[in-house]
DNA sequence: AGCACGCCGACT
DNA sequence: GTCGGCGTGCTC
């Protein structure tokens, strides 16, 4: 036998397998199947088989050959992985420090996309049958198929408005027979001038810019920083369309799966065909339908969450990162990643353009633009031609209302006003539930989170105390447990629900509603309310941060925001950011279609830059102001780096790492080497922008400091975990 | 004794 | 990430 002669070398392959192990293992390939780098294989690896990459077919002498397995299948039906998206893997592997397997996994998320694809079973009229008895719906079946097409058994049983079981009967008599469909066909490509829409002079001159940047060959990023409602989802679909007619893919990147409903059609609107979806909520036919087509190039664009970025493109030209600010962009578990950042790396490796795109850019971003490193785009008006809101804040330790109200009278005014003109209004609260604390005004005794230190927010609706923290929750009691008084508790400070009892009280006769993550129905009837709301079947909505995003509101005219403070306070070094961030997204909504809108920011500390940038509008005072303020705070200035944290067994691996990216990093990035104790202590006392994933259990020192995080954040879990939160800009 | 659970190393 | 081995501690 052939593989029995000694002349003949077996061939051996090394494969990425999908564990957290550091490097690729090897494998023989069986005798009469050939592999590149970049096939896709099943393995044995331990006592299961696994699906993975062939990522070098060198040999690597250092294994014992009698240790080495066959590759069990050679998937040769799906094209190989190519060279840059190899090299993706391999980057990102490194970035995060996490086993580039690991990050492969994220690539082959779709295992049945693998298998050739399956033809579809239907059904076609046998020639000259007919059944023995007519019924109606018999006649209407065979006067559906009178064009001699073959059908799928829904398919036809919903054109001829027929149950499934009277095809099934057809068959049964010998009327219809059982075929084999081939597949679906590839779906149809995006019409380029299907509806091009008329654009503003500012958002000609991005298209152009962004057209421009095709023709760079090494690839560029770009920033395109335009106020709410400017349009820019126009300017993408351009952007795309030049993509398309070079021949290229495009990826457009949302941070939430609720955006990319209306996303999908204002794309077919523009385009005439949907684009393709991809995020963890699309069915498995549909997750198999995107991999395969995208694979292949018959799927031209798709909009995604985070985890499109790994999708096998055949030919990606062009990345749009929507809401680039997002923290919704960054993964915490599994391979950390920042889909953000890590689409500049694919742009980058690959050389095609990559935007980014805001209404808020991050700090960061808007420190590259500024630096020259980020083409800016900016579109300061709206497309519409309808005036930016009008904000106005008021001070409450001036105006503030009565006590045990929370509206102050400005705003009750402004409200009356709007809901006697018939407009819309939204009043937002980023705190959830009746009241953030609740106390015994006999003792003073507080409701504490058993599991960490926060205070329990009330509930009123569902008559619960929970912690907002960690998802504890009990029961209201009727009487204080540390006194035992009755009726001595008190709610202090206000939650939405609490809004909404003073709204109803001062209007009555409007038709109020929350929207708020935690209510009873889920998110169908969230769904529900805000389409409710776009249809301007309430007068005055009170909202979480859930309001901020999303759905349009086109009778909206007045924003009120309760706490404008709320959010600035904590120690995290990004909270101006945040809060500028959302503060700008919630009042932009204001007057977005036809213009007159109005935002009133309550505040008790109305010369905080943050409330006076959003007063003016002056973005660029906002974002010199929070450079200025993290560099006299000892933070990076750029809101890039941070720091690392090492912890876990294999300290050295990780030591080395970090220490050669402060090495490497230039002068202006403060890249710090913490150890788990001082890491902990940086981080209570807020000093450093970096999150922490999780610990070696052995890790005394940290766990004693971050009892209270661990009670309320991921799992400790064994291995090595290190979180670098740095612009990999410099590093490309 | 029997097994549930957590820890840990191995996986080519 | 997943499996299997092993020790600890608790229950039918």
């Amino acid at each position: 036998m052939l593989f029995d002669d000694p002349d003949i070398k077996e061939t051996i392959a090394s494969v990425l397998v999908p564990v957290a192990v550091p490097g690729a293992y090897t494998y023989k390939v069986p005798p009469g199947q050939s592999v590149v780098p970049g096939t896709i294989v099943k393995v044995p690896l331990g006592s299961r088989e696994v699906i993975g990459a062939v990522w070098d077919i060198e040999p690597d002498a250092a294994i014992n050959p009698n240790k080495l397995k066959y590759i069990s299948r050679v998937y040769d039906t799906t094209p190989p992985l190519d060279k840059d998206l190899r090299r993706f893997v391999d980057w990102v592997a490194n970035w995060t420090l996490g086993a580039p397997g690991m990050v492969l996994r994220m690539v082959l998320r779709s295992e049945e996309a693998l298998e050739p694809e399956a033809p579809v079973p239907g059904v076609r009229r046998i020639e000259g049958a007919e059944p023995e008895r007519s019924t109606a719906a018999r006649s209407r079946v065979l006067a559906t198929m009178e064009d001699g097409f073959a059908w799928t058994r829904s398919g036809l049983a919903h054109a001829a408005g027929v149950s499934a079981s009277v095809i099934d009967g057809l068959l049964h008599h010998n009327v219809l027979e059982a075929v084999l469909l081939p597949a679906a066909p590839p779906p149809p490509k995006p019409q380029l001038d299907y509806a091009r829409k008329t654009l503003t002079p500012a958002q000609e001159a991005a298209v152009a810019g962004l057209v421009k940047c095709f023709d760079t060959a090494t690839g560029s990023v770009s920033l395109i920083d335009g106020v709410t409602g400017s349009g820019k989802t126009e300017v993408y679909f351009e952007a795309i369309a030049e993509a398309l007619r070079r021949d290229r893919q495009a990826l457009v990147l949302l941070p939430e799966i609720s955006l990319t409903e209306q996303f999908l059609r204002r794309f077919e609107q523009r385009f005439g065909v949907y684009p393709a979806e991809w995020h963890s909520e699309i069915t498995v036919k549909n997750r198999t339908r995107v991999w395969r087509g995208v694979a292949s190039g018959d799927v031209r664009v798709v909009i995604g969450a985070r985890s499109a970025l790994f999708l096998p493109f055949r030919e990606l030209g062009l990345i749009i990162v929507d809401e680039e600010h997002d923290a919704a962009f960054k993964q915490d578990d599994r391979v950390p990643y920042s889909a953000r950042d890590m689409a500049v790396v694919r742009g980058h490796l690959s050389k095609f353009p990559v935007v980014l795109a805001s209404a808020t850019p991050s700090v960061e971003s808007r420190v590259n633009a500024d630096l020259g490193r980020y083409e800016l785009f900016e579109l300061p008006e709206r497309a519409s031609g309808a005036d930016l809101p009008e904000l106005d804040a008021i001070d409450m330790r001036v105006e503030g209302p009565e006590r045990g109200r929370w509206l102050a009278p400005r705003l009750v005014h402004a409200l009356k006003d709007t809901f006697a003109a018939g407009g819309q209004s939204l009043l937002f609260l980023n705190r959830r539930g009746y009241a953030p604390l609740t106390l015994c005004r006999t003792c003073g005794h507080r409701f504490q989170c058993a599991h960490c230190s926060a205070w329990l927010v009330e509930h009123r609706f569902q008559k619960k105390l929970v912690c907002h923290h960690c998802g504890h929750f009990e029961k209201v009691p009727d009487k204080c447990p540390s006194c035992q008084g009755v009726d001595t508790l008190v709610a202090c400070g206000p939650g939405v629900e609490r809004i909404a009892e003073e709204v109803s009280d001062l209007f009555p006769q409007a038709r109020t509603l929350v929207l708020s993550s935690d209510l009873p129905g889920g998110p169908e009837r969230l769904k529900r309310e805000m389409k409710i709301v776009e249809e301007g079947g309430a007068d005055i909505v009170i909202g979480t941060q859930l309001v901020a995003k999303g759905h349009n509101f086109p009778k909206l005219k007045l924003v009120g925001v309760i706490d404008a403070d709320l959010g600035l306070a904590h120690g995290d070094p990004r909270a101006a950011e945040k809060t500028f961030q959302l503060l700008a997204q919630v009042t932009g909504r204001a007057g977005r279609v036809h213009g007159g809108g109005i935002g009133l920011l309550q505040t008790y500390c109305a010369e905080h830059p943050v409330i006076r940038a959003l007063l003016s509008g002056d973005k660029a005072a906002f974002y010199k102001a929070e450079i200025d303020a993290r560099r006299s705070a000892g933070l990076p200035p750029f809101g890039r780096l941070a720091a690392v944290i090492v912890s876990g067994p294999d300290k050295t691996f990780a030591e080395g790492y970090a220490r050669a990216l402060a090495r490497a990093a230039p002068a202006d990035q403060a890249v710090t080497l913490l150890g788990p104790a001082e890491a902990a202590l940086a981080m209570v006392r807020g000093r450093y922008r970096f999150r922490l994933l999780a610990m070696a259990p052995r890790q005394f020192d940290l766990q004693s400091y971050l009892r209270h995080w661990l009670a309320c954040g991921p799992k400790p879990s064994r291995g090595l975990r290190v979180q670098v939160d740095i612009d990999p800009q410099h590093f490309l």
